[in-house]
DNA sequence: AATTGTGAACCTCTTCACAGCT
DNA sequence: AGCTGTGAAGAGGTTCACAATT
């Protein structure tokens, strides 16, 4: 299949999102513009990220909004449920277990594990923390397929190592720090403090405007 | 000033962990060449990068690992304290608030806000949660920079309009939806289903890897 | 008349490759 | 000899503009 760029999958998620909200509020068509509006893009922006994995839409007519959602549910393959071990229990983690946003998409943190002995064997959130050591054994048990790194940074590529060794071959990171994927694997960085630090880049290189 | 994109800054924030780590391990020299393989990118991406804001090399030696660090701080805006107000007070809001790597970085929440009667008054990790009415006040009192928005989608435009009124002109939104910024300021929006998504995307659209 | 889907043009970012400095 | 800094080439992503369709 055709290497599609990420700025795209990116941009599918922020549709599905916006579908999501359009057919909550009885909208039942959209056209390119509208949605492109509402995006921040141009509409032929949108409609090249949708061309391809098909064609969508009627001319003359636009999109049909419970349709569209759907076709980009199964193109990000959000059509089934995802199971999620989440490693580090410190705020970030514990915030991210229960998350509404990832349950409504039918992704589930079932399984989360700490190396502190003072963790391991108390109940968060309705689950019990896992000693880091069963990991192997709970992500075979509980068929998982992601996992979700909010230790601190040294510890974080020892962790990806122990969840690709255990056949996993998606890794959200939020450890501040590059870790290195192997082959077949795919691990996303997310740092909480780096797009604040855009926001500090654009503070200091801008002036306020003068009306 | 010449527009710089965002992926460079982007990497400059990551080249700036590294250089820390760097420096934490007392290494003190360290070539293009080096640094490029741990943030897995070309030497060229990297000495490019800077290349827009000066020259901080050596010929011959490479850089220096500590006054680079101070160079990216200072590119990044990092050389000086910001304070932070955020708007929702969840489980995301909640580990936000002494997220070490902001407070690291000198990047400090000084008020949190909220609507629910219930939360208001309410003492979070030392800090009263506060009614959103007095958020006006309470920015210009604590002198403000910088908004963080984890609040649920539909509240996030009308808080980003109350922030930009207010004179903030640099927001971090974390509720899953495009927000409209005026002129003169910045809205980032992070959401963290989208990575997860493009996981799935992932491992729909590809194999595991046979050896 | 309205709006999609898409080749071609355009623009932006990345990588190459090498002159220039240490 | 080793490594940076950078103009030029290359790759990739976005927008234009229009034929195709309803």
């Amino acid at each position: 299949m055709k290497k599609i760029s990420d700025s795209t999958i990116h941009r599918l998620s922020k549709y599905l999102h916006t579908l999501e909200t359009l057919e909550k509020n009885n909208i039942q068509t959209i056209s390119s513009e509208k949605i492109a509006k509402i995006e921040q893009i141009t509409s032929a922006n949108f409609r090249k990220d949708l061309s391809f994995f098909g064609s969508f839409g009627r001319r003359g007519l636009g999109y049909n909004v419970s349709s569209l959602k759907i076709q980009i549910q199964n193109i990000l393959g959000l059509n089934r449920s995802w199971n999620i071990a989440l490693i580090g229990i410190g705020n970030l983690g514990t915030a991210l277990i229960d998350y509404n946003e990832l349950k409504r998409r039918d992704l589930h943190v079932r399984c989360i594990f700490d190396k502190n002995p003072q963790k391991i064997g108390k109940k968060i959130k309705g689950l019990e923390v896992l000693d880091i050591k069963r990991l192997p054994e709970e992500i075979k048990k509980q068929i998982i397929q992601i996992g979700i790194i909010t230790t601190p940074a040294p510890a974080a590529q020892h962790i990806a190592d122990m969840l690709m060794d255990a056949g996993i071959r998606a890794i959200l990171n939020f450890a501040p720090k590059t870790l290195a994927a192997r082959e077949g694997a795919m691990i996303r960085t997310e740092d909480t403090t780096t797009p604040l630090q855009t926001l500090t880049y654009y503070l200091s290189h801008t002036k306020p405007a003068t009306k």
